[in-house]
DNA sequence: ACGCTAAGGTTCTATTTTAGAACTGTCAAC
DNA sequence: GTTGACAGTTCTAAAATAGAACCTTAGCGT
């Protein structure tokens, strides 16, 4: 299965994968959230390869993550900016560092902590349900197909080849 | 950079990223939470190789991800299911999830919705501050060393070629 | 004028990953 | 005794990544 194949799937896990399901891209963005907007300097703190580098920063232009904004003229220099999109990550980007916290970390304890400015104490993110509040686990939800769910009855079913089948759900 | 040498960074993000930051791992999670439990299910509903699916489920299994659980003697048959430690990754499959509803769905709407037995509404996911239960944003976070950062002051600081540097946050 | 540095890339080859398909082995049912 | 399910393994070809060098515009020091 190719990338671009992934951001057509009718399932928004995939779609979202498409944009950051690789080995550099939360990486980038981590920078980012850290206030890094430059290329040497993501280049410096990841050791990413450039070309990588420019790569992936294309690619979140791309898709709307990032936006890149000139800072000087002669020699033109740009900056990359995270746009709202871009800021929407924040709750992966935090749940994937909760993880790490969790269940990743050796005997020396966290690498990082948050503070939140709001009540000035050290946090952890936490899921809640938008409707009740309650904090959300996976044995409390029901799945069910939405408007954008692939089609149930294909209308065309001449599916040649069976065997390597691409269906998917979100 | 290897995969190996994401693990050992000290950084939750990169440590995480070690574990689900491929094209396919996030998917084959996915499946998980929808109650997908065999390998010929994953490979049917993935559309993934076999040769890649038989090597994620084994680092998933490396990891404390997955339980490779015997279900059938004669021939040895077995199924993968969620650790505590993979169940503790629902919140970023859920914020991945609604990322993709909010910013990568087409004029058709979401693939599939999400409900809440405890309540009984569809909901969305909401990241709220462990200590004070507001919402939490990028811009209301301060992020500071942990005491299993990279040691400020190198003890032995023979960087040979720091043109290729690594270093890293959480 | 000359060399040096800085930023933001591009280009090149070598290595690693992934795709795609076929093959293996065990058992059960037809 | 052939077919099919299941859980993989093995093979070759194509794609992505690593690692390093190179390019361009411009400022600074001498």
């Amino acid at each position: 299965m190719k990338w671009d194949a992934l951001e057509e799937e009718p399932c928004s896990l995939a779609r979202t994968v498409a944009v950051i399901g690789d080995r550099w891209t939360l990486m980038i963005l981590r920078e980012c959230f850290l206030r890094k907007r430059r290329f040497d300097a993501f280049q410096t703190s990841l050791g990413i390869t450039r070309h990588l580098l420019a790569d992936r920063l294309k690619k979140l232009v791309r898709f709307g993550v990032l936006r890149r904004i000139p800072y000087m003229d002669s020699p033109k220099r740009y900056e990359y900016i995270l746009t709202q999109k871009g800021l929407d990550l924040y709750p992966i980007i935090m749940s994937v560092v909760h993880w790490g916290n969790v269940h990743m970390v050796d005997s020396r304890g966290r690498p990082m902590l948050h503070e939140h400015k709001l009540c000035g104490k050290h946090f952890d993110p936490l899921m809640i349900c938008s409707e009740c509040g309650e904090p959300v686990f996976a044995k409390e939800v029901h799945v069910h197909p939405g408007p954008g769910a692939r089609e149930a009855v294909a209308p065309k079913a001449n599916i040649s080849k069976a065997r390597t089948t691409k269906a998917s759900r979100a």
